[in-house]
DNA sequence: CTGAAAGCGCTTACAG
DNA sequence: CTGAAAGCGCTTACAG
């Protein structure tokens, strides 16, 4: 057991291969300029000593750790069952691995005011920061931006939007498009089971509902929140139905698949078929749409792509040091056509 | 911007604070043997020049990273909306933050024969490790005692258990003492759903579940294998209610408490009333159970004891360098009595 | 309590 | 193509 815990060093390696430590971390790394004969020397030293250079030492210098951060808000536990972070986050790990770079998991805390997330990224432990899904209040662009660490938001951030780079979809035209697919199946009486409006997925779609059903002349005063989840649908559709009136019902957009089935089985429970009685459109697309009695007609969420650039634009300002401005790209969720509506 | 990108340097507080960089490291650190005096112009310096320490130089001489990695096996990606899974991620999150600990995630691909896994614990990016359930034919233990980094399994491994330290819980005395709860309610014709034969939980939930029911002297046939969700629990019920024959079933011991609610929509298709037509005991009780109709029965997976013992074994090893040899701690599952069995 | 100095393990101009 | 040397930004004996 020597001084460094037993890890091999570039100097034995060096020694062992009878070359200089210089040579060494030139064979180590892309191996440029280096003789065929040392190279196998060093490979072999490499081999033999069960070599991984130390990452601490090699970042001090090089300035890159090869980790970038997901951070994702605290907010509650169940997150991370969330089918939509679910998905995200296996996506920003696969992707990430494409590109050699290690995912660092990060919660932010409400409480603490980021202090800890910005003396962690303060430290440089990574190269670049991926921010999904926050909240109204948080002001993480703002201090990202003074941080001048490269980052992208997944989701445009409420605050300090013009300072960042970020990927969104357009949620609010998505949503007009599901009560277009409702108007043109001649439904009138529309409501909505909307998201959490401190969310810009909720806030969004439930403008964009808003605003179609207002250029059609009709009410745009149904309107129940719900949390994403299939039990906030149950409720949501429950208070809907109950309110609606004399006229009642015939048309549902649901801000999520999860509240959207909450709905049909809410529905069913009182007799009311769909899309009969009741028409319902969907929001995600992630599995359970197709999985529904019936089947949903939904949007599909476009993540993949919105991960997949985000992590693109991320390498990209990473590799330029930062310059160049803030980008931006903003997807187009599809209409998938099913049963429900 | 300076060279460093901007960043300021312990030198540059020192200068400003009037002291040496000795000094101003000991009063960032602690602040042992510093003057009243030279802490406070040394604070007031790291205060105006927003000063962190960089994380490589730091841990360059303090062989410590302050981060630790949580590893999880790729196999699918519904790995994290798995509802065991998402509230494991969220207590090592929150438990390893109270240890002020850093969380990687890492993602082990099946694969590249964990090369890259192995190649990134070797560059002590972190201190040590956590290991969540991973697959029968993992070397992970083998490898990891290899390193000699401080590591923890969750669940005993399948192989090299005893060359490392893990916590677990009785999978195989809780599923026997569910099947006690289904044999004194009268129960004879007593079947199984089980988890995967893979995975520790599934493997021995099934053990425990067979050889109470040999012990007893009843038929140890009844057997369908699911994946833990709810959707392989409506498959394996149907298969099992189709392949019981005359004598039919009269309990079941799912798993899962996902498995259980796929169960219970099976059983409800068919008109077969829970308990009164079919008992049912569930695992896990993390929210579902609660909220099936009817509730379930079930035994209460410790997870958050789990993971908490998990951690302070893991921290206890990399304080003390890893002398003492690899501890085991074991719970037991608690049974929570609820209508369907 | 304080500072000068060594050293952690690497990479990278620089000169050859 | 190769090696000696400097330096990345910190911490920590050591001597005072």
């Amino acid at each position: 057991m020597t001084l460094n815990g037993g890890a091999p060093t570039l100097d034995e390696v060096a020694k062992l291969a009878g070359v200089s430590k210089a040579t060494a971390s030139r064979a180590i790394n892309g191996g440029s300029k280096v003789s065929a004969r040392a190279q196998t020397a060093v490979d072999n030293a490499v081999r033999e000593l069960g070599y991984t250079p130390n990452a601490a030492a090699r970042s001090l210098v090089t300035r890159r750790t090869g980790s970038v951060a997901l951070i994702v808000p605290e907010s509650d536990e169940r997150i991370f069952s969330d089918p939509f972070f679910a998905r995200m986050l296996h996506l920003v790990a696969r992707t990430l691995r494409e590109h050699d770079l290690q995912l660092v998991l990060l919660i932010a805390q409400p409480g603490d005011e980021a202090e800890r997330l910005l003396r962690y990224l303060r430290g440089r432990y990574v190269d670049g920061a991926i921010v999904a899904s926050h909240h109204r209040e948080d002001r993480l662009a703002e201090h990202l931006s003074d941080l001048g660490l490269p980052c992208v938001f997944i989701g445009r951030p409420w605050i300090g939007a013009e300072r960042v780079a970020y990927v969104d979809s357009d949620n609010a035209g998505a949503a007009a498009q599901a009560v277009r697919v409702l108007l043109e199946g001649g439904r009138r009486r529309i409501a909505t089971i909307a998201g959490p409006p401190d969310m810009r997925a909720g806030h969004d779609r439930l403008r964009g509902w808003r605003d179609e059903l207002a250029a059609a002349g009709l009410e745009t005063g149904l309107v129940a929140h719900g949390d994403f989840t299939e039990d906030s649908g149950v409720q949501a559709c429950a208070a809907l139905l109950d309110a609606a009136g004399p006229g009642g019902i015939d048309g549902i957009f649901a801000a999520s698949d999860l509240m959207a089935q909450g709905a049909i089985r809410e529905l069913a429970r009182r007799g009311l078929r769909v899309p009969e009685d009741v028409a319902l459109v969907g929001y995600d697309d992630l599995g359970v749409a197709e999985r529904t009695d019936p089947p949903l007609t939904t949007l599909r969420n476009p993540i993949a792509s919105m991960v997949v650039e985000a992590i693109r634009l991320l390498t990209e300002s990473i590799d330029q040091g930062g310059g160049g401005g803030p980008r931006r790209v903003v997807f187009v969720p599809e209409l998938v056509r099913r049963a429900s509506a």
